[in-house]
RNA sequence: GCCGCGGUAGUAUAGCCUGGCCCAGUAUGCGGGCCUGUCAAGCCCGUGACCCGGGUUCAAAUCCCGGCCGCGGCGCCA
């Protein structure tokens, strides 16, 4: 007679309110086989959750002489009655009258069961299978919440959503660092930040714009904290006071994205992340690099004042902030002018700060941002400071000639955020399908 | 870009320093067998590997050179 899938019910959904006694269609991948003679026990496992089935020979023959042969992770469905059993997990377990096969799955290259068996660079080889493990498809459970938590935050806040190129021309903010690309007959490259872009919304007359997209950044990094292709959550404000504000809606995002992923997946993360950090921060402090640089000096560290944080730096001033104020967040301000990019803007009675931050997440950089330089005359001049020519940024610079406002805005890196929230070990976990130096498939 | 480390069965590792005791050990997987209440089932049997090329040597997984591949640290950055 065959197995309909238009009956199929989700494990959980079966586990919560099927009635015992009655009869259930589940389908999903085999999780585990345990063949004892006349019986078989298949842990069966949807997107969902996990459900013991309970094959026996004299109930249905058939079904048994199936099961004794199933391969982890085939895909199956099973049509049986849901009864109750102290032994099973879940307390209920389903007592298989009809079992298919839709797909026999081969011998697994690597350990899905636990990830920690099988190095992270096989794992990604085999990308789609180490996803099946519930702790590794939590992550993007997770990703996907924080974003649609921080879109919430946006529109709630007058934020619009936009779209820019991630092709683009010659001109960009650095210089350096981009992929190149051949687009017809032109040299072209990959945007490594909507940057300008998202200014030019504000200017534009949205006033109030944020991105969710992939920049890309050609550096040839070797660490577990870079990837060349990232997804940034960008906004841009216009009419601002000064670069406080922008801190505050960073802050606002940010605790959106990790209040949401706590309450939804609080004890899932509990079970699967045991470095996760499971409380939404108090207060966040927000300190000037010079404090910073005093902090780190009075904890023995060597600091360069002038220049940006090292990596040991931030991790360190990570430690001391945690220690003393009990946060796992700081706000580093006023990031020297060397250190930042042509468009931020100085501080108007210390030209050699900037009024920039960074958001440091457990010690590492997890948002950049600050207040932009939107005077036209300032801003050519800083472009020239920088040794770049202003020609190449006439379209950047018209945008400053017909009314701009004062405005500022950030980049707020996705995996970082993730990593450091649930405690990885590495930032390519936090991506479905991480770019570096080496790896280029799948 | 600079520096460091590493490539042994499907997976993860031991062995390498101090060459022979290694036709390579262990765990897990996989194949087979027994088993009607298991919980990553258990027990028994079996299967399967020294990245590629060159060199040194009586002898190379082990030492040397080159290549390929991978991992990490730094700089820089989200």
């Amino acid at each position: 007679m065959g197995i309909s899938l238009r009956s199929r019910i989700y494990i959980v959904e079966l586990l919560d309110k099927g009635e015992v006694g009655k009869e259930y269609t589940v389908a999903g991948w085999v999780d585990t086989v345990r063949a004892h003679g006349g019986i078989v026990f298949v842990v069966l496992r949807d997107r969902t959750g996990k459900i013991q089935l309970v094959v026996k020979k004299n109930v249905s023959k058939e079904a048994w002489k199936t099961a004794k042969n199933l391969t982890p992770e085939s895909v199956i469905a099973a049509r049986g009655t849901l009864v109750e059993s102290k032994a099973a997990l879940g307390g209920r377990e389903l007592v298989v009258n009809e079992l298919t096969v839709y797909s026999k799955a081969d011998a697994l290259p690597i350990d899905i069961k636990d990830h920690t068996k099988t190095i992270l660079a096989k794992r990604l080889d085999w990308r789609f299978l180490d996803l099946r493990n519930p702790r590794n498809f939590l992550i993007f459970l997770i990703e996907a919440e924080m974003v649609r938590a921080a879109r919430e935050w946006f529109y709630e806040h007058g934020f619009v959503e936009i779209f820019t190129s991630k092709i683009v021309g010659a001109a960009t903010e650095g210089g350096a660092e981009v992929f190149s690309i051949v687009y017809f007959d032109k040299p072209a490259f990959l945007a490594q930040s909507p940057q300008l872009y998202k200014q030019m919304g504000v200017i534009a007359g949205f006033e109030r714009v944020f991105e969710i997209g992939p920049a890309f950044r050609a550096e040839p990094h070797h660490t577990t904290r870079h990837l060349t292709e990232y997804t940034s959550l960008d906004l841009e404000m216009g009419f601002i006071d000064g670069f406080e504000d922008v801190m505050d809606a960073v802050e606002g995002v940010v605790r959106a994205m990790i209040r949401r992923v706590i309450s939804t997946f609080g004890s899932r993360i509990k079970e699967c992340f045991p470095d996760a950090i499971l409380e939404e921060p108090k207060e966040i402090p927000r300190i000037t690099i010079r404090e910073a640089y005093k902090l780190l000096e009075s904890a023995g560290i060597d600091v360069e004042w002038g220049e940006d944080l090292s990596s040991e730096g931030e991790r360190k001033l990570g430690e001391i902030i945690e220690r003393e104020y009990g946060s796992p967040m700081v706000f580093v301000t006023e990031y020297p002018w060397r250190a930042r990019p042509f468009y931020t803007m100085k501080k108007s009675d210390d030209p050699e700060w900037t009024l920039s931050f960074d958001l440091l997440f457990r010690g590492l950089e997890i948002a950049t941002g600050g207040q932009r330089e939107h005077r036209y005359e300032v801003l050519v001049k800083q472009i020239e400071e920088k040794g770049l020519n202003p020609k190449n940024f006439e379209w950047y610079l018209n945008m400053f000639r017909f009314g701009a406002p004062p405005h500022g805005g950030a980049g707020i890196g996705l995996e970082r955020v993730a990593m450091q929230l649930l405690g990885l070990g590495n930032i390519r976990e936090a991506r479905l399908l991480p770019r570096d130096p080496e790896r280029l498939t799948p």
